[in-house]
DNA sequence: TCTTGACATAATGTATACATTATGCACTTC
DNA sequence: GAAGTGCATAATGTATACATTATGTCAAGA
């Protein structure tokens, strides 16, 4: 037995690929520590082959970069380079939602659209018992998901989907925080006016306006974070997707 | 012998990348067939697992996508991927142009694309002899790269430069075409006056001013597309970049 | 004649052996 | 005592062997 034993031939790497992403989400290899090949390759019990083909596509996804003298290291992201990635996303997403104002959608993916928004009301809306965070979450991914799609275009949804993979340029980043303090709850409100703003103004051609909206909804994560850095800095622990973020 | 014989050791995967590139380029592997492993180690005379790592990074940069049964397969571009690419350079330009203008600029950074700027300047105004269409690249090339890092965003230039090493993506995509059509000299001179006006904007601070410049900057590219494509077809063949664009 | 099945072939995915290069440590020398 | 050199060790980059899976062909049956 020269092959796998346990696993299906073909899954090795993305059994490399989802452990590593793991690994380095959770912390557990620090940003700028070299990556052993060997280590990794028997705490992830795959061959050394799958495993370079998981670390380049964490490279892709940027989560670590090549050390020139040869290997890979765990990227540190700055606080700026936090902002700058979901400044990006507001860009992207607004590209996404003004082409979708200005080509037209077809009216099939308009509802699918319209039907998660209407869904997120019943998440947002105040009533009794604790709100669901959890299913605001999905559904919140739904929707951006949903969006980068929604002119059709696989170059524009494809980058879309390269800045957030990106965890803390995630339109989810910081929603887990929000279910600790009650007064980021109301940003989820905020939230869900400006999805339903985006739609709407997508339905009336009104580009320029769809634009303006998606951006300023990622600075809703902007604001977020300066609110977890500036004054509760004790929070920042809860934000998973600021594990990478040094300073 | 069990390594190499010929070239560095880390180099077989430059070497197969480059190598692949200018396959795929010049359009000796078709768009949609499969890439024989194989055949193109032996072809490019590196072995399989630099090809593959070759492979993954050309497939990261959107030239080659991977089939769902196993392997690899040229990536085949409809013309309105290319134009989305276009719009996509542009949005992402004109972000850094505006940011740039927003944070503002370090002056060495500012003198350095200002001197681009006035080298352009020799090579498009009408002197005698012929325009040396080889330094406008050279020139044009730079122009954009140093927009791209003025911000100081490393978030933001790695996408630029995604986006960019998508050959009908490049800001001198069509560049080669002009020198070939007379009437396509003028718009040099069109793109000197958007790069003069982006750096002026970027210097005043008038961030919209300079987003949108550099939009519309971009949107030379897809004006100089429509034309070979719907006037000067037989220019086709001429602009390389377009050789991976299929209708 | 068309469809379906099995089989042979070839190609990918994985594992591992090998060669080169980088890195850390000890020793020598100034 | 500090700095530089040489060597041993370990890690990466590459090549290749092996196992599984996909694919195309041929034949048999409807």
């Amino acid at each position: 037995m020269t092959a796998e034993q346990d696993g299906a031939p073909k899954q090795q790497t993305a059994k490399a690929l989802t452990g590593l992403r793991d690994l380095v989400l959770k912390g557990e290899v620090l940003p700028g520590e070299r990556l052993s090949e060997v280590a990794l390759a028997a705490r992830l019990k795959v061959s050394r082959t799958p495993l370079r083909a998981a670390l380049q596509k964490l490279e892709q996804e940027g989560l670590v970069v090549m050390i020139p003298s040869g290997g890979y290291a765990v990227r540190s992201f700055s606080r700026q380079d936090v902002i700058d990635a979901i400044e990006l996303r507001g860009v992207l997403e607004g590209t996404a939602a003004r082409l979708a104002a200005e080509r037209g959608v077809p009216p099939a993916k308009l509802k699918a659209i319209s039907d998660v928004v209407a869904n997120l009301d019943g998440v947002v809306e105040p009533g009794p018992g604790a709100m669901d965070f959890g299913r605001y979450e999905m559904l919140n991914e739904r929707f951006h998901r949903q969006l980068a799609a929604l002119c059709g275009s696989d170059v524009l949804s494809r980058e879309i989907e390269r800045i957030t993979s990106l965890p803390f340029a995630s339109p989810n980043a910081f929603v887990n925080t929000e279910a600790d303090v009650p007064a980021f709850q109301r940003t989820l409100v905020v939230a869900q006016t400006q999805h339903r703003a985006i739609i709407a103004a997508i339905e009336l051609r009104e580009g320029a306006r769809a634009e303006a909206l998606a951006r300023e909804h990622a600075r809703l994560a902007r604001q977020n974070l300066d609110f977890v850095m500036e004054e509760q800095p004790d929070l920042r622990s809860k934000v998973l997707a600021l594990a990478l973020m040094s300073g």
